[in-house]
DNA sequence: TTGTAAGCGTTATCAC
DNA sequence: GTGATAACGCTTACAA
């Protein structure tokens, strides 16, 4: 910054000041100054701005997994917002694990990011105390169900589930389960079970099984899923997969078997991803809006940054069923 | 900093010593410094690191989108490799644009990152220009035909597409047909064309179409692929697609309507994804070691920066090519 | 093994 | 509209 300043015959003040509050300088002097710097190829330095400004202009987002296509839509979209907002996007993994989160948002914190976005609501005591005593703003996501630090967007997995009982019971089915994530991993789909559980209660019904997959999962565990389900109950009617993935892979084993989906077997899945219109019959699933959700809460955090919004507020987003062929 | 030193009746530049080398403090007064860092919840400010050090631990990765499961998996390896080595990574989306990758490499070179990991081999000038006078390890993937800057971790994906020739040739087929990205945005995807194109003419043949459908693509555009291919040559006997995802939506599709796979046409996918294996007949393709990558390319970004290895090198990984049922 | 002093590259503040 | 000066919070280099 001072070879720029010397050769554009100014202070480092006015470079700054070109650089950041253009308006703040005379017309004359910004020409000046910018000739300079393309002249120099010069780079600012953000960490220096950091020190001087205590603003980094990063977000951290903390995510269970890239690998799950949903998460890496999201992540997608909230690249979207925040890049043109020059933001940049810090990532991290948390496997599906609380303990992970922690330590992730401890060294996240080191950069002084302007911003979280969290999954879930769920975290550990420590990583609560860590966010609130550094002040910094949170956005936690693809929670409905549950209360948020301060803004929440998501949508409700109870709510998932009990569509999907309705839908399977307004059928007549009652021999119905339910495939997901490990119990100790996977809360949200934990809330899709309990939602899908509730409804059948009401009918005086309960689910035949549930299954536990570890996560994370690939498509082939929709088979294992599957199986399991059968080996627990070889007159399922009914099953409600935690994704996608799992279901379309489950339906086209079905196919291959020559099990008839949906008269032998309905099958609901849950993501709406790219393939689900596409198997034979169309699966059914639930849409869920997960890059709306990236889009929102990327917006929800500038605001918040900017000030713009001081309430806490939480965004629940429409959950659509897609009553396709498959159930 | 300071406030720790006191409370633990040191200087500043012990408490440093202790959380960079600690092996250079007695283990008493270590101890010291670690309580006080505890109690005082001190998290240490990597801006002011870096501006005094000249080392950010954070690396830059540009991919086209995270909505290509192949970028988002092979950056979800990325991340795994790195983040034990406590570097960050910023992920930004170039959108298969050269400009846009340039003036993402230009906005991150502000945070200094110690090193960047690209997609691919095409860079504008500036780009190039850019990353060599800064002087950061940089290291191109998914490219294994052209040269690099310095380091390479890819595959020939021109190799991909004369191996699927020669798939194709060796069942007697000869209208073959490519279905891949637009011709301006998608380098790899050409090379793919080229391969299976120059295979092709050793027989006397030439692709019978090649369509190129506008990037990002999502899974519908394989019936799109698939439909312009027929409308082009409705004999056409075998399509190589650039992805599984259309590959799979196009298989599914002539299941639809009865076209026999692989008896009236013959397909193959690129890059084996979950779902590959699950249709009916499985698809044949090409298999992408996508997450291996990510995981060679983070591995030489770290021995580049920590001087483990000097010289330029270009690793090419094998392709393997999955004879299953559609071709 | 520990401490002191200087400096990293910017911006905030205040003066002009 | 512009400039001088003092931080920002750490590490490097050197001294003790």
């Amino acid at each position: 910054m001072v070879d720029v300043a010397r050769r554009a015959g100014t202070s480092t003040q006015t470079v700054s000041r070109v650089l950041s509050r253009p308006e703040l300088v005379s017309e004359a002097t910004r020409v000046l100054v910018e000739k300079a710097v393309r002249e120099l190829n010069y780079i600012p330095n953000s960490a220096a701005r950091l020190l001087a400004s205590t603003t980094s202009r990063i977000v951290a987002v903390i995510i269970p997994s890239l690998s799950a296509t949903v998460y890496a839509r999201e992540v997608d979209q909230i690249i979207r917002v925040l890049e043109p907002a020059s933001f940049s996007v810090m990532i991290g993994h948390s496997d599906y694990s609380e303990r992970r989160e922690e330590r992730l948002i401890q060294s996240f914190l080191e950069r002084r990011p302007d911003g979280f976005i969290l999954t879930g609501t769920q975290h550990t005591d420590l990583a609560r105390e860590l966010l609130k005593n550094s002040g910094v703003p949170v956005v936690e996501t693809f929670d409905g169900d549950n209360d948020a630090m301060d803004i929440s967007v998501g949508f409700s997995n109870y709510e998932a589930g009990r569509k999907v009982g309705d839908l399977f019971r307004s059928r007549g089915l009652t021999r119905i389960a339910y495939v997901g994530g490990r119990i100790e991993q996977d809360f949200r789909s934990n809330a899709r079970f309990d939602g899908l559980d509730s409804r059948l209660r009401e009918d005086g019904l309960a689910p035949v099984a549930r299954i536990q997959l570890k996560l994370p999962m690939s498509a082939r565990d929709g088979v294992a899923g599957l199986d399991q389900v059968l080996d627990v109950d070889p007159l399922t009617q009914a099953i409600f997969f935690s994704a996608d993935a799992l279901a379309i892979s489950a339906l086209l084993e079905c196919n291959r078997r020559g099990v008839r989906v949906p008269e032998q077997m309905a099958l609901c899945g849950f993501g709406n991803y790219d393939l689900a219109d596409a198997t034979m019959p169309a699966l059914t699933t639930v849409a869920v809006p997960f890059e709306t959700i990236g889009e929102l809460a990327a917006t929800a955090i500038l605001d918040r940054i900017n000030d713009r919004v001081k309430e806490p507020r939480r965004i629940t987003l429409p959950l659509q069923l897609l009553r396709r062929g498959s159930a």
